[in-house]
RNA sequence: GCCCCCAUCGUCUAGGGGACCAGGACAUAACCCUUUCAAGGUUAAGACCGGAGUUCGAAUCUCCGUGGGGGCACCA
């Protein structure tokens, strides 16, 4: 794509603790379109260090998703790869080999503070008003104390030693250079009483180890990103590019989606979850083109894009580093636009399903004809079967009260009725050509408004007030049913009539 | 409380010192088209958080406020 950029490697990161939502989705997307354009690669890694947090279907929903999506990874626990295993719990050892390097470079300690001590500290530092952090009891304990507290069975971890004065400048890509204090600093944990690492130290060398040249993750790391630099510099390694995304905001722009949030959202039926905007009635290509626009641009009109243009255009420069409202109706108006976008057999395969689980029996030869009668008008794939089952059903039932009323009465659609019946049997081909004017005629006769003459039959036709426009629907329901329908309704305004 | 980040229409955003009485999109309203509903077209309303600087000139640079967000775990 753009030859002067060096192959990215990139990895899409999560924990496995919960269904992928729009915020993981947008990162995996970035992550995928740098990968794309650079001719690089796309990494999935589970990280799955925190065994208690850990759910045994959260992975598959996130591969599930990422395959809807488009964003098929090119390592990763399933495809494989030259850095395998692309799952930490699996890569225990080469974390605690890393912390022992640390420790031996004197950037690492063992800690022996058991969790009720630390609370304590905590606690009391709290009081004090102070910010709790680590308050260094081990930290200075030589290599003999330590070896013998370990041979004595001393449960333990290790933590990174950070720099206690100067400071510590990092850059982050959207934001320039950061820098911090080196006092405000925590000794972070990197092992874990448990032998596992944390996310400080399994992710830093994971992306070190597999060759990742940038960095993207949500801006809730923004805090320790300086102690993740610190961890690639003490390594002695090259630090990637940082890149730290914004985080989503609720709706009306106030606070982050929390969880409640989220479940709120939920039953308001707003699509939160990637697996449900399948059922949702939503297009990947959609949701694609919806969450890219959400923290990056690419200028001052264009708004449709194609996973193909994304790819071509997408640049992280162009990223913006401020918090971002999730705006849901715009997801509908993607959509409308990427249905309208498809060709008229590739929204006929994908409305298809939508009327098999309606329990209709769908005609080929017809499906076609339905897609191209209804793509502009649909929004959401949920809407199709309302909007165009009436082709299907055999009887469709009248809805009275709104085809007869002061203006029409049932007497007058009788008649209407007959004469559109008549009309029609005396015609060869019922089409906007032979059929239109004598409908118009038919109006005048009868002293009702040619709106009022087509609303009606619309409503004989289809039993519904709208639809796809008469003549449009006629040939698709075929001269036979066209005709039953009128003889239907003509017997029930006669009765009503009478 | 402490640390870090951010700040243009209701929302997503363009803008990176003069091209801006600030452009686009969604949503809203009106009109046109029209056999309904869409689609399409036209239009309306709607924003540079505040204050100091720097400069001939600031939405754009600096500082201070304010507001919002994130973080302060043997979670990621």
């Amino acid at each position: 794509m753009s030859p002067k950029q060096d192959p990215a490697r990139v990895r899409f990161a999560p924990s496995p603790t919960g269904f992928l939502h729009i915020g993981g989705a947008r990162t995996a997307l970035y992550d995928y379109l740098l990968a794309r354009q650079s001719g690089g690669s796309f990494i999935l890694r589970i990280e799955d260090t925190d065994q208690k947090r850990y759910q045994e279907s959260a992975e598959s929903d996130f591969k599930d998703a990422l395959y809807w999506l488009g964003l098929v990874p090119d390592e990763g626990p399933d495809q494989g790869g030259s850095c395998s295993p692309y799952r930490q719990s699996l890569r225990k050892g080469i974390y605690q080999d890393h912390a022992e390097q640390l420790i031996n470079n004197g950037n690492a300690f063992y800690c022996f503070c058991t969790p009720e001590q630390l609370n304590q500290v905590r606690e009391d530092q709290m009081k004090r008003k102070e910010t709790p952090h680590y308050d260094g009891t081990c930290r200075n304990l030589s290599h003999e104390q330590a070896a013998e507290r370990i041979q004595a069975g001393e449960s333990y971890v290790i933590r990174f030693k950070s720099p206690q004065s100067g400071k510590t400048i990092v850059r982050d890509l959207l934001r320039g250079e950061i820098t911090v204090d080196n006092s405000n600093l925590d000794d972070m944990i990197l092992i874990k009483s448990s032998g596992l690492a944390v996310y400080h130290l399994a992710a830093m060398v994971d992306d070190h180890l597999m060759g990742i040249t940038h960095v993207i993750r949500g801006s809730e790391w923004l805090p320790t990103f300086p102690i993740h630099a610190l961890i690639f510099r003490a390594l002695g390694w090259q630090e990637p590019i940082w890149v730290h995304l914004s985080v989503f905001l609720k709706p009306d722009g106030k606070g982050k989606m929390s969880k409640r949030d989220t479940e709120l959202a939920q039953e308001k039926g707003l699509p939160i979850f990637v697996k449900d905007m399948d059922k949702m009635g939503y297009l990947p290509e959609s949701v694609i083109n919806w969450i890219a626009l959400m923290g990056w641009s690419f200028d001052d009109k264009t708004e449709f894009f194609t996973i193909d243009d994304l790819i071509e255009k997408f640049s992280l420069e162009k990223l913006n580093p401020s918090p971002a409202a999730i705006n849901f109706s715009k997801l509908d108006h993607f959509n409308g636009l990427h249905i309208r976008n498809l060709s008229p057999e590739d929204f006929a395969a994908r409305i298809k399903p939508w009327f098999e689980n309606a329990g209709f029996i769908v005609e080929e030869n017809k499906l076609l004809q339905i897609a191209n009668a209804i793509q502009t008008r649909t929004k959401k794939l949920t809407e199709v079967v309302d909007m165009a089952g009436f082709f299907f059903k055999e009887d469709i039932d009248l809805v009275i009260d709104r085809i007869i009323s002061d203006k029409l009465n049932a007497t007058q659609a009788a008649e209407a009725a007959h004469k559109i019946t008549q009309l029609f049997q005396n015609l060869e081909v019922i089409d906007l050509e032979t059929a239109e004017q004598p409908l118009r005629d038919i109006a005048v006769d009868l002293e009702i408004k040619a709106g009022q003459l087509f609303g009606l039959l619309r409503e004989i036709l289809t039993g519904q007030k709208v639809s796809p426009p008469i003549f449009d629907i006629i040939p698709i329901l075929g001269r036979e049913k066209v005709l039953s329908r009128l003889e239907n309704a003509l017997g029930i305004f006669q009765n009503l009539s009478m």
